[in-house]
RNA sequence: GCCUGUAUAGCUCAGAAGGUAGAGCACUUGCAUGGUAAGCAAGAGGUCGUCAGUUCAAUUCUGACUGCAGGCUCCA
């Protein structure tokens, strides 16, 4: 038996025999360490306990700590979950499962509807599985012979995976009597497991696709102890506490309405309160870097979007036109080509260039029914948007100055971690200006790395007209939601035929790039709403501080301090109602407003403040000034 | 759009073998002028999402539609 040599994480070499399992290097290495093995990693790719070793490699052994570890066994969750799906239901046919963020979930094509009620059963049939112990065994099969199992079986989707597999061998593991073609890798055995729950069942489309049948998938999640288990449920739990459409109601933000349509958001007036101070910050800070700010109209002719290539390539996501003294105008579902018609509207020097114009312009598009939540995702909905026009020496300063903008605009917002994805050229753009594409991906991610972000490639994920790169921000749960997109765009340019007159005292081509900071209004409100948990810090909360007097007999100086915060501009309002102290604590509390003025006769006789802090705090006996000047009321360059 | 749920007062939710409904909060009024998260009492408020079907009778059963929810696909 010949040997092959194994580099180790520590640089050291180890020789083993031609054919050992992982599991048998990792009791090479130290019985210790091959108790603690969930699998191993063999050049960088997860590889089973039970997997032969045919060639040199570089070799590691992944333990029960690691957050690899934890993809097994969520893998391996699911497949206990199917088994006991296919006790349950033995002519089940199974789709596929894999370990997610967070857990895992299995696709079945099942005779009959799951529900949540189901999960009960389902979950001691699986704890029977996790304490009977067994061992998760792997075989490895030729394709015909996978192909023969599974047909025998009637798992008609496992079949259609084995034809398009091109690897031999192909591999299956069997748990008791469920067995499933898997690349693994999986624990040692069902018992290793412990801490796990199903959450949700939902339809999903065989491999994703619309035309293909419809599977029903089981989603759960699994830690490695209750004590994680519990943490994410809590966490869960609190992102349902916090959904902006529940804040919404208690805090009296926005509605929808049937009449109306949906997707289309009213927003109340304290919801307008905070949109209000958000644009004017916005707008303050867009002047600030050099912007102009534009109004365009919501409609326009055919002609327009005809040449901009809407009508040929977005018009599923068009409204209908309208009919106007016979010509056909649609409602714009982006911005771009009044910009445009703008910049086209006087000949441009490249002395004029970089033209930054912003816009908060409201877009129209067509989303299907299903996707609609809350004000996440809307059919009508305002854009930070903002059109860059430049020369091709300049595109490089303006992607900088750009992800410097939207990187401050978040750490405003209360946003700290950031991740950048570079989208690269698309396969459908394959082969033309290979050099423009060069270097304009060069030149985001040269800004990337200038600004310190964290960053993935997201490959061939550009739009066909650029590349892009898109802002992904983490909020105070931990989610990730997409804001920031910053695009470079070819196409329209072309199509509109743009120029500017450069020194040689010729016509070029500007580069265009687009781009939107926040993204839209709707959805970063949402975010900030539910990344605040309403609790909106004092410069954005749509009521700052509200004055409350003991007794009647108090309203008199009530009526004094408030005049005083209103003409310090603050956004301040009184509760003169009948009820007492505590119940009106108690409302101003539930409203989340930062600063409770409680006023009695004390502080009327010193001409003092009392003030009660959203947090519960409370500091008696201020002088009302000095409170004033010790909260940031505003951010500092409204 | 597709799958699965779901729709009762402004909100959160009960409810009935099919005989037109109830609580808490909110709201209105009265009493109480009360120092840090709900004072007491009374009152008002619903064609039980819409439209059909079955039935002597439908808010309850059936179907369609619409909205909403969780996913899938798509996306700011």
């Amino acid at each position: 038996m010949s040997q092959i040599k194994l580099k180790l994480p520590d640089g050291q070499f180890l020789d083993v025999k031609k054919g050992n399992t992982v599991l048998d290097v990792a009791e090479q290495i130290g019985s210790g360490l091959a108790k603690v093995a969930i699998a191993g990693k063999v050049d960088g790719v997860l590889t089973d306990l039970r997997t032969p070793l045919l060639q040199d490699a570089d070799f590691e052994v992944v333990t029960k700590k690691s957050d690899e570890a934890l993809e097994v066994y969520r893998h391996s969750m699911a497949h206990i979950m199917a088994y006991a799906v296919q006790k349950k239901y033995p002519d089940a046919k199974f789709g596929i499962g894999p370990s997610i963020e967070n857990g895992f979930y299995y696709d079945f094509d099942l005779p009959a509807k799951i529900t949540a009620d189901d999960f009960e059963e389902i979950e001691s049939s699986m704890q029977e599985i996790i304490k009977a112990n067994l061992p998760f065994e792997r075989k490895e099969l030729t394709k015909e012979e996978a192909l023969d199992f599974f047909e025998k079986k009637g798992q008609k989707y496992k079949v259609e995976l084995i034809r398009e597999l091109e690897d031999q061998p192909i591999t299956i593991f069997r748990l008791g009597d469920f067995v499933d073609l898997c690349r693994g890798p999986h624990m040692k055995s069902s018992g290793e497991i412990s801490a796990f729950k199903l959450l949700s069942v939902a339809g999903s489309y065989w491999r994703g696709d619309e035309k293909r049948e419809m599977l029903q998938r089981v989603y759960g999640t699994s830690f490695r102890t209750p004590k994680e288990l519990k943490a994410h449920l809590d966490m869960l739990e609190e992102a349902k506490k916090r959904d902006h459409r529940k804040l919404s109601k208690e805090l009296g933000l926005f509605s929808t309405h049937e009449e109306i349509g949906p997707g289309l958001i009213i927003w109340h007036p304290n919801a307008s309160r905070i949109r209000h101070v958000i644009e004017a910050y916005w707008k303050e800070q867009h002047y600030k870097h050099g912007y102009e700010l534009l109004y365009t109209p919501h409609i326009g002719q055919s002609v327009l979007w005809e040449t901009s290539g809407h009508l040929n390539y977005y018009q599923d996501s068009m409204y209908s036109p309208i009919d106007i003294d016979g010509a056909n105008y649609y409602l714009k579902p982006m911005n771009c080509p009044f910009h445009i018609m703008a910049y086209k509207s006087e000949l441009r020097s490249y002395r004029d260039l970089p033209l930054r114009w912003a816009e908060l312009g409201t877009v129209y598009r067509y989303e299907k029914s299903g996707v609609l939540h809350g004000t996440m995702r809307v059919r009508g909905f305002t854009q930070d948007d903002a059109h860059i026009f430049c020369t091709p020496e300049q595109m490089a300063g303006e992607i900088r100055e750009i992800l410097r903008f939207s990187l401050s605009l978040w750490r405003a917002f209360g946003f700290s971690e950031i991740k950048a994805y570079l989208a690269t050229k698309p396969a459908k753009a394959a082969g033309k200006d290979n050099e423009k594409w060069e270097q304009a991906t060069e030149a985001l991610k040269n800004a990337i790395i200038a600004e310190g972000l964290d960053w993935e490639v997201d490959e061939g994920g550009g739009a066909f007209y650029g590349p892009k790169i898109d802002l992904k921000i983490r909020d105070a749960l931990g989610r990730e939601w997409q804001m920031t997109t910053v695009q470079f765009d070819w196409n329209l340019t072309e199509r509109f035929d743009m120029t500017y007159i450069g020194a040689d005292g010729e016509k070029h081509r500007p580069y265009m790039i687009h781009r939107a900071l926040l993204g839209s209004l709707e959805r970063f409100f949402g975010v900030l709403t539910e990344h605040y948990a309403g609790a909106f810090p004092p410069w954005l909360a749509p009521v700052q501080a509200v004055v409350l007097p003991i007794a009647d007999v108090h309203i008199p100086y009530a009526e004094k301090v408030l005049a005083k915060l209103r003409n310090a501009g603050i956004r301040a309002s009184i509760d003169t109602s009948d009820d007492k102290i505590g119940y009106r604590i108690r409302q101003a509390q539930l409203k989340k407003i930062p600063f409770m003025i409680i006023l009695g006769a004390e502080e009327a006789e010193e001409d003092k403040v009392t003030v009660r802090y959203r947090n519960g705090e409370n500091k008696k006996m201020l002088d009302l000034n000095e409170f004033i000047d010790s909260v940031e009321w505003r951010k500092a360059d409204i």
